[in-house]
This record gives C-alpha cells, sequence and structure tokens, in this order.
DNA sequence: ACAGTTTCTGACCGGCCAGTTAGTTAATAT
DNA sequence: ATATTAACTAACTGGCCGGTCAGAAACTGT
C-alpha cells in the first residue's frame, strides 16, 4: 500500500557513500568532473544534494575518494602474484598481462583511469597520488620481474624501465578504448585477445 | 612615447584566431576545457573576451577548431612516408615511429590526444572526428605495412590489427606521460628513446 | 506514547561565467 | 578633414551551481 518506491526516503547510512561514489563516477566520466553538477549525482545517487555533503567535505574529495577507494586493490592483486611466483618469469608476465585486462574488463577501471589522466592536471594532489601508489608501485614490480629475467639468462639484456613501458602500453590503451571511444561509436575492442597477444610479441622479443 | 605594450590594441585580424587558439589549448589542457573561463582565453591571447566571438561562434567551436586544425597534417606526413616506400618494411616501421616520437616532443599533439581524450564524452563530434580522420586513418595505414611484411615473408603471420595497437601503444603513453604526469612532477621520458626500444622489441618480435 | 538523536531535504544565497549589446577606436577611402 | 567600414571592448544580463541552513522525517531508546 505504502509506495515505498518514489517517497523511500530511507536511512541507510551506511550503503549511501558507495553509491554517491559509483553515481559520480558513471558523471564524471561522462561528462568531466566540472560539467558534472553535484545535484546530478545526487538525483542518480538517490538522495538530495544536501545529504552529498554529509558524507564528504565538497566536490573535489569526491574525485581523490573515488581514486584512492579503487586503485589500492589492483596493486596489490598484482603485487601478491608476483611476490608468490618462482621459476620462470614469462609465464607470470603472460599471467600479470592477462589480470590486468580483466580488471579492465570487469571493473571500472578503464574510467577511473581515464578520469585520472582528464583532471590530474588540474588537481595536482590527485595526480601525484596516482603517480606514487599505482604508477610508481606497478613500474618497479614490473621492472624487477624483467631483471629477475636478465639475470637467469631467460631474457636477452635490455632496458627495463623502456621495456616495461612498452609491455603494459596496450593495457592503457585498452582502457581509453573502452572508455572513451566505445561508447561514442567505435567497435568493440577485445581487451583480452589484445594482452594475450601482446605477451606472446614480448615474449618473443626478449628472448636472447 | 606611446606606449605600445599594454595599451597596444592594434587591428591583427589575420593573426588573432590562431593566437585565440594557442591560448585556448595552453589553458583547456591545463585546467580542462569547461573549468576554463573565456575571459582568461582572452587575456591569455592578449584581447577581450567579446572579440573572440568575432572569431569564433561560441566556446565549444574553439575545441573542435582546435583538434580540426591540428590533426590533418600528421596524418599526411605519415601517409606520405609509407606511400613512398618500396622495399623491405622493417626499417620503414622504425622511421615511423620515430616520426611520431618526433611530433610528440616538437608539437603540441600530446596536449591535443589528452583534450580530446578527456572531452570526448561530453562532446561526442569531436570524438567521432577523430575517430574517423585520426585513428580511422592512422591504423589501417599501419595495418597495411604489416600486412605487407607478413605477404612478403619478412614477418611470421599475425593478427594486424592487434599489433599495430600493440605497437603504436607507447608512443600514446608517452604522450600522455608527457602531458598529464611531467607537469605535475615525474620524472621525464625520452620518448625517443622509447620508440627506438619499441622499433626493436617489434621488429624482433616479428621476425618469422 | 514521547523525547532524543541521526539522517535527510527544500529552499535559499552569492558568486561566477557564457554570451550579448551598445558604443569606441583604428584603419581606409574620398 | 571627413565619412565609412572593420576590429575591438566595457559593461551588462540571465541562468547556473557549489555550498549552507533551518527544519522535517526516520529511527532509537524508555
Amino acid at each position: 500500500m505504502t509506495d515505498q518506491l518514489e517517497t523511500s526516503r530511507k536511512r541507510r547510512p551506511d550503503d549511501r557513500p558507495a553509491e554517491i561514489l559509483t553515481a559520480a563516477l558513471d558523471l564524471f566520466s561522462e561528462r568531466g568532473f566540472s560539467a558534472t553538477r553535484l545535484e546530478d549525482v545526487a538525483s542518480r545517487a538517490g538522495l538530495s544534494k544536501a545529504s552529498i555533503y554529509l558524507y564528504f567535505k565538497d566536490k573535489s574529495s569526491l574525485l581523490t575518494a573515488l581514486v584512492q577507494a579503487t586503485m589500492g586493490a589492483n596493486i596489490e592483486a598484482a603485487g601478491g602474484l608476483i611476490g608468490a611466483h618462482q621459476g620462470p618469469v614469462t609465464p607470470l608476465l603472460g599471467q600479470l598481462l592477462m589480470l590486468l585486462a580483466s580488471r579492465m574488463t570487469e571493473t571500472r577501471l578503464p574510467d577511473l583511469i581515464k578520469l585520472v589522466i582528464s583532471e590530474s592536471r588540474a588537481h595536482p594532489e590527485l595526480g601525484r597520488f596516482y603517480l606514487e601508489n599505482v604508477i610508481g608501485k606497478a613500474l618497479p614490480l614490473f621492472q624487477s620481474l624483467i631483471e629477475r629475467g636478465i639475470a637467469s639468462g631467460e631474457f636477452r639484456p635490455v632496458d627495463p624501465r623502456l621495456t616495461v613501458k612498452c609491455m603494459i602500453a596496450p593495457m592503457l590503451l585498452g582502457a581509453l578504448w573502452k572508455s572513451v571511444f566505445e561508447p561514442i561509436g567505435a567497435e568493440p575492442l577485445d581487451i583480452q585477445a589484445l594482452a594475450r597477444h601482446q605477451a606472446d610479441l614480448i615474449a618473443r622479443a626478449l628472448r636472447p
């Protein structure tokens, strides 16, 4: 009888922050941060604009919360995979690329990457956080792997820094393709296949 | 006597559009499109906001003009290089990567790429223009090259579509590094070296 | 039932900014 | 000199939006 649909107005303080953040990510990545009205974030999250201020200090703290909340887990997943591993590194490289690829398709990582790219100049704290906690963690991790392969004679000697960037670059391309170009009509890109292909290319390119 | 510095107020209708566009690119890529005030674009270009409307219909036409004006030349440069070429394609691939790398360091291409990535969702016409005229031209160009190499037996058979994306991805990474992360304090990236390295990796990866 | 607390919201404010207009200044022509 | 045209600008407008606040509504005890 009591229509709880539009007049819901329930109190669910535990769920609100996450709901607000997903709504914010939807709109930020679609319209851009500063073109998004907090009013719209609120209505998409199913509450009023004023309520957002119960959970977040101001608009830009939505941005930082978004990035900080999402990025930690991905790094640790890769770190675990690497730490536990022994033996030849070539298959591990493939696994890491595939892990990354699956995150690109199954999570909102592509949208977040695009958001960071778009907003880092205007919000340098955000950019530096990402630089330090994501890039600064991920690159050395991969780099140490390449170095291990070189040391064991599995790979020919190459510049590990440059190699790492060449290795993960296709995943960045995949993320942007998915977040930027697919929504406006580009043909879909099979990121899994791209990762598999890149793993194969890199394995051959690094053979002594 | 007559100070022509601050009170210049000269009439130079031929130079204005270009000056406005470079000022706009500066600010758009620094603060984002919708966070940039036209007033600031004007003062950086050395004229008044109202004058911008003598040369451009509205704010977003600045965006499209920016992209359309810059992108054509780059594609044609690559197209010329490819059309004129005969013989083995491996060195040509290297030349193309180096050409791209030099555009990344010598022109404002990185900022433009970042701008397109940031604004394509909110301005789909812009995104589709880029998709059709840049990506849609460049990828097939490179792709035909790979196919030529496969046909001549110079390369082993690979999926040309995926290979092309893996090949140019590091240049995308380089562009974003330069436009997004270097300005906020990341260590500089030598894009030339990255291109050289990638050319080497690809050449080895494609050997039969 | 009622008081106290927490969660939530409508309505407002103040500043900002894209776009316009009315008028000024520079260049050109006569 | 003076008229005409083209380039330019100061000042304004109207709407928009981040952030606030006073109070309503939902829960929790007692």
